[in-house]
DNA sequence: TTCATTCCTAACCGATCGGTTATCTAACTT
DNA sequence: AAGTTAGATAACCGATCGGTTAGGAATGAA
């Protein structure tokens, strides 16, 4: 089963040395090498990262002499904190207040049983 | 090594099945059962899915006989959404249409320097 | 007491993940 | 032409992931 594209935002940005990268790529495009300096990881292992970010759509690369420069593409962020915003909001909302007090409700119900 | 805060939270809403128990939780409490209900997998499952989700503080759980109800904890997907938020910033920013241009040039720059 | 329901744990399995080293290609430098 | 630099790829490794089946514990019901 291949993941949809929300899935592979999230995976993408659940690991820090890829949200250390986005982060640095943020101050403009870097060669695969100033991306790894960083890091103490060999640079297989950042190529790796860099794979992955591209699969995501999070990052994408271009191709000046021997370097292959990336820059962020933060676009796909966008469908990823519209999914998290609407939990933001709940927590936000009188409906959280609402569960809240109808937890304590049952809770309390739930002790009066007990006893 | 021990993964922060914001990676677990990140991993945990990256499935696509613990996103959906999240999203039936905003309705509500439910039990186990009626969690895993929607899902063609096993109970055992389900219930790995919920230590994954409590582990990142998204759920917790209480206790009523037999049952041990979940209830959604938003409350870490506000860090989530904060360090999101920066780079759904980035793409708003006047500093992205910069970047584009200064790789419109360099394009140009390489384009003109192949030829 | 016995049975049913709910849920958890353990053991296992194949796939994926995050890293390594070794090797290769492509492009620049001398 | 020979050497250097940047980067990708392949093969491998141990750990983790996402699922399974089997079995056990706690509670409620008959």
């Amino acid at each position: 089963m291949q993941p949809d594209q929300l899935s592979l935002t999230l995976s993408a940005i659940a690991d820090p040395t890829r949200r250390a990268i986005l982060m640095r790529l943020m101050d403009g495009e870097a060669s695969v090498k100033e991306l790894a300096a960083p890091f103490e990881m060999s640079i297989p292992a950042i190529c790796k990262h860099l794979r992955v970010l591209e699969g995501a759509g999070l990052i994408s690369r271009g191709r000046s002499a021997q370097f292959r420069p990336c820059r962020l593409e933060a676009q796909p962020l966008r469908e990823a904190v519209g999914w998290i915003e609407e939990f933001s909001k709940f927590w936000d909302t009188s409906l959280n207040r609402l569960d809240g007090l109808l937890e304590r409700l049952q809770s309390a119900d739930a002790t009066a049983r007990k006893n």
